[in-house]
DNA sequence: TAGCAGGAAAATC
DNA sequence: GATTTTCCTGCT
């Protein structure tokens, strides 16, 4: 199936939304950017005002693409929110037209889980190498694609053999993940639903569980949250996130953490975290997310250290 | 709460 | 080619 969506009324660049570091599928092949999503291979190609699309699925269909790339968002109310200094002005301007996508939920939880202490390359490594092993075949084009694997195909796995997909000690995390969801201990429907603070309670632990789930803390909370969950205000700081808010934001930081980041190696205790996080989400307000996501890309862009 | 381990690849020197 | 860093969390 082929279509296109029309752009020019909102800003968008997939490029920068499919790079930005909140999907790790998708792949350039020339002019297209290959993917694959909820049970389908997706195929893009921008040009100015138009978004090309070819899929294997009829489901995925434009309605699908629109809410998937996060084109729904009114990006209006997003500027006019978040637009508060020159930062953000920078940020904005440098990578006009990134989006918060929404992806399906179970992938994003677990490929924010694979990503700890690592990096993107390697993250997208071990998210294809995953589903090379253990997702479905789709062929398409001639060529073998793979679904993400589902939660009870990665919960019956061996800690060794989900290992050799270059996972490390995360094998056992993303292994034990896998079964809370496939027990049904997290229902991502009805997190979608809570309020902010809840959900990110619910996804943390206590919820539908006595057992604390392995390899999800605040951060990877918040990933899921606002990559999969549609909650823009989640607030995700990771290193290149902590840098940035040091570097352009001191202000907003206590004290004790402006010392504790600019120490050499810094590592963030989980009420470290909550206070930078909210210290931030009250500064940017509803869209936080979206502020954060441009900083991360703009620490990035600039090196920050 | 602080300190540390974890495991492999990328980035950096 | 060696060293440092890497989209962090769990355990003590």
């Amino acid at each position: 199936m082929q279509f296109q969506i029309g752009l020019t009324d909102t800003p968008f660049s997939l490029e920068y939304t499919l790079d930005s570091g909140q999907a790790f599928r998708w792949e350039r092949k020339g002019e297209w950017w290959y993917g694959v999503v909820s049970g389908g291979v997706l195929k893009f190609r921008q040009e100015g005002d138009v978004l090309y699309c070819e899929t294997s699925d009829e489901k995925l269909d434009s309605s699908f693409v629109r809410r998937y790339l996060g084109l729904e968002t009114d990006m209006r109310h997003v500027l006019s929110s978040v637009m508060k200094d020159s930062v953000m002005t920078r940020a904005f301007q440098k990578f006009y037209g990134m989006r918060i996508m929404s992806q399906e939920r179970w992938e994003c939880l677990a490929s924010f889980v694979l990503a700890t202490n690592s990096n993107i390359p390697r993250i997208k490594r071990m998210v294809s190498s995953l589903s090379e092993r253990y997702g479905p075949p789709l062929e398409y084009e001639g060529t073998t694609h793979h679904l993400f694997p589902t939660p009870a195909v990665l919960a019956d796995a061996s800690v060794s053999e989900l290992e050799e997909c270059g996972l490390g000690y995360r094998a056992a995390f993303i292994k034990r993940v896998a079964a809370s969801v496939e027990e049904g201990r997290i229902d991502f429907s009805e997190v979608a639903m809570l309020d902010y603070e809840r959900a990110r309670e619910a996804l943390l632990s206590r919820l539908f569980g006595e057992k604390l789930l392995l390899g999800v803390g605040p951060k990877v909370a918040d990933c899921v949250l606002l990559f999969s969950c549609g909650m823009y205000e989640a607030f995700p700081v990771d290193v290149w996130v902590a840098r940035a808010l040091l570097t352009y934001y001191p202000s907003l930081l206590e004290r004790r953490l402006l010392e504790k980041l600019s120490s050499h190696k810094p590592r963030l205790s989980a009420g470290d975290y909550y206070s930078l996080s909210s210290a931030a989400r009250s500064y940017f307000g509803p869209y936080a997310g979206y502020a954060q996501q441009y900083l991360f890309m703009l620490s990035r862009a600039e090196g920050l250290k």
